[in-house]
DNA sequence: TCTGTCAATT
């Protein structure tokens, strides 16, 4: 077996064209089965068989196809190998035309060929449905539905992943009589993957109460579930669970209860597991990195290069968030370190940390690296494109967004909802309040994407900072869905800046209707009050605000120094002893001062309780 | 005797 095998290694020959090299194969096969009596008795065609699953598993699908085509007898096996070999190489309407092929010429599918068909049905999405009926209706026909738990199984994914037919999923599983690991796991994952995290649980649940079969990947969904809702409370559970059955060895197990308790925001619960793990891998690594990204930046770097000294290597994943931990700090010193060692490992070549590096040069105030980063990119996709316009934006550079925006669409790739935010928000930075109207205009006629509440506080924003307001205040009473408190606060920030006290009561009484409970908004409100002079209603509001006992969360602010990173607030006394930091704050104030900037006192109000100055 | 279903990181 051992040596037929090695006798059939396709690279023997490989410099012999196709079909002379496929008769020396039948040769040999012929050979070795005659006059080997040990030779356990394989069919021919079995042999073959053999040889076109070798072919596909290097990836030679043209030798695979040559072979077949030359066969004289092609069984349903053989039949099966070339379509399982086609998904396997992701070519699945192929793989489908050679399942209709095989039914053309007479051949009966068994369950491989039905679960096989029925995965290329489910990477098929366009057709996905239409044909994932037939095979349906076929395997009750031939009888391998009810019959085979691969075909039930399949199916029940099928049905889960395309469209919306849960439903249809639901009414397989139920019909199953010996429900697998697979089966639950299969229905989890796809209420799961739809949005629906606690019809996942649920059948999560009922697995345990009906004692189903358990398995590592049955946790690994639940958990995932749990971090979709972000509910540390449930992760806990299913985390409890997995030491109970005793799945904590399984690392991929392991590294998601990381990753929920990352996005279920419990930094010391994820910090605790990580130490406690005794195996890790680069995957734990990233989890956790990128898990900080978001949670603290500067502490995801700390981690990054504990991860170097310990001797992992860091692959795209991980630069991808420590380049994003980099713009979220605005350090760009290290983003530049960063880029150096990216391309020394020749990961610049790919297309989402560059996209990462795109932003990160942005937001540290480089846009001209950005662009240079952007124009050398081999290929480029919808969120490079964006991630260049909200730089571009950003440094007030609203024609260059506008003109990079018209070249994506030249280029053939179709605008979404996030790349209009990104034209609108530049517009309005750079002043350009028609061009953004306009784009608006197009938005729903020419680009036939639907504008949302984000759009529409993009809109108000662009004719709130021209001073238009009463078009701004139209257009928030003409929206299509209710508006939410942010929008008209965004208008109320407007009537501020453009000193209109009247159009400012008229929105101001429209947030107060919203009932907040953001401190933000009250502020905002008292410093117009106070700025008017009214006391009264600025003293009532500012004892609401203590009664809600919500502060605002105060702006930050980060200044590198001497290789350093320093993070401050208004008033922070901590980094003080640094002398440094207040000696050059106090350069800056005296040199605004000289160049004649004075700070806008009315935007300031001094809170005598807690002795802090609240910036609006 | 050849052919199958499910999971974790940006």
């Amino acid at each position: 077996m051992a040596c037929a095998n090695k006798l059939l290694s396709p690279i023997h020959f490989r410099p012999i064209p196709f079909s002379v090299q496929n008769s020396l194969l039948f040769a040999k096969v012929s050979h070795t089965h005659l006059n080997n009596e040990h030779f356990p008795p394989k069919t021919l065609s079995a042999l073959t068989t053999d040889l076109i699953k070798s072919y596909f598993d290097k990836g030679s699908i043209q030798e695979a196809h040559t072979l077949f085509d030359e066969m004289s007898h092609r069984d349903v096996v053989t039949w099966t190998a070339m379509i399982t070999g086609n998904i396997s190489c992701n070519r699945h309407s192929r793989a489908w035309t050679m399942f209709s092929d095989m039914l053309r010429h007479g051949v009966r599918p068994n369950a491989f060929t039905v679960s096989a068909v029925l995965k290329a049905c489910k990477s098929l999405n366009l057709v996905a449905l239409s044909c994932g009926k037939l095979v349906h209706g076929l395997a009750i026909k031939i009888g391998t539905r009810g019959s085979s738990i691969y075909v039930d199984n399949a199916l029940m994914d099928m049905y889960a992943t395309c469209c919306d037919s849960m439903h249809d999923a639901r009414t397989v599983f139920d019909d199953i009589v010996m429900k697998n690991a697979v089966s639950w796991t299969t229905l989890i994952t796809g209420y799961t993957h739809r949005g629906d995290a606690y019809g996942g649980l649920r059948v999560f649940r009922q697995m345990f109460l009906e004692e189903g079969e358990l398995s590592p990947f049955s946790f690994s969904i639940a958990v995932r579930a749990c971090a979709s809702i972000g509910s540390g409370i449930l992760g806990k559970q299913v985390h409890a669970a997995v030491i109970n059955h005793g799945f904590e060895p399984n690392l991929p197990v392991m590294n998601s209860i990381l990753d929920m308790y990352c996005r279920c925001r419990l930094a010391s619960e994820a910090k605790q597991l990580f130490s406690e793990m005794t195996k890790k891998d680069t995957i734990t690594w990233n989890t956790l990195i990128a898990g900080f990204e978001t949670l603290d930046s500067k502490e995801s770097l700390c981690i990054f290069s504990q991860m170097v000294s310990e001797g992992f290597s860091p692959n795209c994943f991980t630069f991808t968030s420590v380049v994003a931990a980099c713009s979220n700090l605005a350090v760009l010193h290290c983003g530049q370190q960063l880029h150096g060692e990216i391309v020394h490992r020749g990961l610049d070549n790919n297309l989402v940390l560059s996209n990462a590096l795109i932003d990160m040069y942005a937001k540290c105030g480089n846009v001209a690296d950005s662009l240079k980063i952007f124009s050398e990119m081999p290929s480029t996709n919808l969120v490079s494109w964006t991630s260049m316009m909200i730089g571009y934006g950003a440094h007030g550079h609203g024609k260059e967004a506008v003109e990079l925006f018209n070249e994506m669409v030249r280029s053939g790739i179709k605008p979404d909802k996030i790349v209009f935010m990104a034209v609108l928000s530049a517009c309005s930075h750079a002043g350009l309040v028609d061009e953004g109207l306009r784009y608006f205009r197009l938005m729903t006629s020419y680009y036939n994407v639907a504008p949302d509440r984000d759009i529409y506080g993009c809109v108000v924003d662009l004719l709130g900072r021209a001073g238009r307001l009463k078009e701004a205040f139209q257009l928030i009473e003409n929206m299509p869905f209710k508006p939410d408190e942010s929008i008209w606060v965004s208008l109320l920030g407007a009537c501020k800046a453009h000193k209109e006290p009247s159009m400012g009561k008229l929105v101001a009484s429209r947030v107060l209707d919203m009932k907040s409970n953001r401190a933000g908004t009250y502020v905002l409100l008292s410093n117009i009050y106070a700025a008017e002079g009214k006391w009264d209603d600025f003293a009532s509001l500012r004892k609401l605000m203590r009664g809600m006992r919500n502060k605002k969360e105060a702006g930050r602010s980060w200044i590198e120094l001497k290789n350093q990173v320093y993070s401050f607030v208004v008033g922070d006394k901590s980094v003080s002893s640094n002398e440094l930091v207040s000696e050059v704050l106090e350069l800056l104030i005296m040199h605004m001062k000289d160049v004649g900037y004075g700070p806008d006192l009315d935007c300031f109000v001094h809170d005598m309780e807690d002795e802090t100055l609240i910036k609006t």
